[in-house]
RNA sequence: CGGGAAGUAGCGCAGUCUGGUUAGCGCGCAUGCUUCGGGAGCAUGAAGUCGGGGGUUCAAAUCCCCCCUUCCCGACCA
């Protein structure tokens, strides 16, 4: 490719709309452009990058066993009603009629397209396993679209879904799953880990996510400092605690004056005790209505794990009025003494200690020296809160550290929910109708892409791995008017292209500074520039983006060095 | 949906408070000359419904009202 024939529009200044680095730098090296909220273009750079990392998707699918597909984006509402998510999926299912009125989306994930064209395809235990896949557009109506394709509305997913006869094949297709989104992403020349992580609206028994590691990633990763268990925060389990309990020398309890103090930082500051001293008591409305939630002072409340404990898909915290109305007090001083009605479910921490400030349910009041389930009745103690570094390991106890990632990948054993529910069956050996036993596997391809640059920048720009690339060497001639320069530099170019290197020329009649910053910005893996030492004694600097290292080699070892340089980090 | 910020040339911004020549600057773009090892210099030029609608006024980018869009934080969410 010639750059004088290629589509590279870099900007040299930071588009306003874009905060964080691989939003930037996407956007500045002509990658993308936005059209509305969470909707981009893809431009020629762009899609030579997606176009390698689907590539590497495909081929690990391929190699997995499963085969490609193509489903439609729009999709009629009675599947959906089917599987009972048409009213379940909430807004980001965008819906909409069509000329004869009838109901459709767009299609936010394929679960009952794929569901529906098995149970008419497929019919014997013979075809299973089946794993089928597709690398398409998905539609979510994000409430807030954010971070370029990080977080779009609009955005390329790479969707599998096997079907299995039984739980134990479906173990095994997971397992291949796990095992291709590993190689994938090892390839694609990222740092992440697979994590435990909740189901949420997908639904099913178990999953994980692949997490590429990032400070700025949006997730919470919890991982062991000792053994392997990693789990995404929503998920992550608390190990067992030591609970000790002394209530011999227990305080009796007192009511104090609070005026005004409504948080736990205003309430421990003001009683002059530590915010693990206090107890949050957080009221929310479920379908099976109001529940309170408790937590110690300096502990969060793990919404996803109340959810599953309460098994529900839906909670939130009431309103200030809700709290008036059930408490008989505003907002600030809720707590667990003399609720009437309302299940209390207190996290494990609260097993320990007796020595507590609760809120009084009186405007101003909060007690003091109250202890959980004595002075106060608790159905139930678990897990509800969110871990924290130093948190005990579920598994073997240890400590438990936290870390951020953004996830790339999401892998379900659904189990039957959809087969059930839309009554997808086979026949097995002994002529008995069985529903398909699931599971779904998904990578964001735009979010991977976004996620390498994120994970792999400088101040100059992006550093691609070699395998994502949108070409593998650039070949830059200092001065394009010297017909001797250029010369080399096009001899180079078709050597280069002999030995099936992804090479671009840079012959456009810019100045050499303004060449290398592109090919930093676009982060091509490797510079070879020609310039006078070219012509005078043969001799060419070949610099490696990814170390900045610059190596000066003759102009007939240039491509043979080159292709060493690529060969290193092709895996 | 709550809080905050912003919409002026392709991009980044000034001008708005305090209404008043022809709406500016940098980058980019076009043409010419010189230059060419880390975003060159000079000259000339093209490019604007000042987000949209309404209002106030002799006069609106500027003041008032309504709306739209975008970004950030939160709530929410693969």
């Amino acid at each position: 490719m010639r750059y004088s024939q290629f589509l590279i529009t870099t900007l040299r200044d930071n588009p306003a709309e874009a905060e964080v680095m691989s939003h930037r730098l996407m956007v500045r090296s002509g990658m993308i452009r936005k059209l509305a909220a969470g909707i981009y273009s893809v431009l020629p750079l762009g899609q030579r990058v997606l176009h390698k990392t689907i590539s590497i998707i495909r081929e690990e699918m391929n190699r997995a066993g499963a085969l490609e597909i193509t489903l439609p984006i729009v999709q009629p509402a009675e599947l959906w009603l089917e599987s009972k998510r048409w009213n379940a999926y909430g807004k980001e299912l965008l819906r909409f009629k069509d000329r004869h009125d009838r109901n459709f989306c767009l299609g936010p994930t394929h679960e009952e397209v794929i569901t529906d064209l098995v149970r008419n395809t497929i019919s014997s235990y013979r075809q299973l396993p089946l794993n089928l896949y597709q690398i398409h557009t998905k539609f979510r109506d994000e409430i807030r679209p954010r971070f370029g394709v990080m977080r779009a509305r609009e955005f390329l997913m790479k969707d599998a879904y096997s079907f299995d006869r039984d739980e134990e094949n479906a173990e095994r297709s997971y397992q291949k799953m796990y095992q291709a989104y590993c190689a994938i992403f090892t390839r694609l020349g990222l740092t992440f880990r697979a994590v435990e992580a909740d189901t949420g609206p997908i639904g099913g028994s178990f999953s994980h996510e692949f997490m590429v590691l990032a400070e700025t990633g949006e997730d919470t990763i919890v991982s062991c400092t000792a053994c392997d268990y990693a789990a995404n925060l929503e998920k992550a389990e608390i190990g067992n605690e030591v609970f000790a309990r002394n209530t011999t020398s227990k305080k009796r309890m007192q009511r104090v004056h609070t005026p005004g103090k409504k948080t736990v930082e205003e309430v421990s500051r003001f009683l002059g005790v530590p915010p693990s001293t206090l107890i949050k008591t957080l009221i929310f409305e479920t379908p099976e209505g109001p529940i309170a939630a408790l937590v110690r002072g300096d502990h969060d409340v793990n919404e996803t794990k109340l959810k599953s404990i309460l098994k529900c898909a839906e909670i939130f915290l009431a309103d200030e009025d809700r709290i008036q109305e059930l408490t008989n007090a505003p907002r600030g001083f809720t707590g667990p003494l003399g609720l009437s009605g309302i299940r209390i479910i207190a996290d494990n921490a609260l097993r320990s200690g007796t020595d507590y400030v609760i809120g009084g349910n009186e405007q101003d009041v909060h007690i003091m020296h109250v202890c959980p389930d004595i002075d106060f009745h608790v159905d139930i103690f678990c897990d509800i809160r969110c871990a924290r570094d130093g948190d005990p390991c579920r598994r073997c106890g240890a400590r438990l550290k936290t870390s951020r990632g953004i996830e790339v990948g999401h892998i379900f054993k659904l189990g039957t929910k959809y087969s059930e529910a839309m009554h997808a069956t086979f026949l097995d050996e002994k002529g008995r109708e069985l529903p398909f036993v699931m599971g779904c596997y998904g990578i964001g391809v735009g979010r991977t892409v976004a996620a390498a640059i994120e994970q792999l920048h400088d101040e100059h720009g992006i550093i691609f791995p070699q395998s994502i690339a949108p070409f593998d060497l650039v070949i830059v001639p200092v001065n394009s008017k010297d017909a001797i320069q250029m010369r080399i530099a096009e001899d180079l170019y078709h050597e280069a292209q002999r030995a099936a290197i992804d090479v671009i020329l840079d012959d456009r009649d810019e100045r050499p500074g303004s060449k290398f910053a592109d090919a930093d910005l676009i982060g091509i893996p490797v510079r070879l520039t020609v310039g006078k030492y070219a012509v005078s004694d043969k001799s060419i600097d070949i610099k490696v983006r990814k170390t900045g290292a610059v190596h000066k080699v003759t102009v007939d070892n240039a491509i043979p060095f080159v292709i060493q340089q690529l060969n290193a980090e092709r895996l």
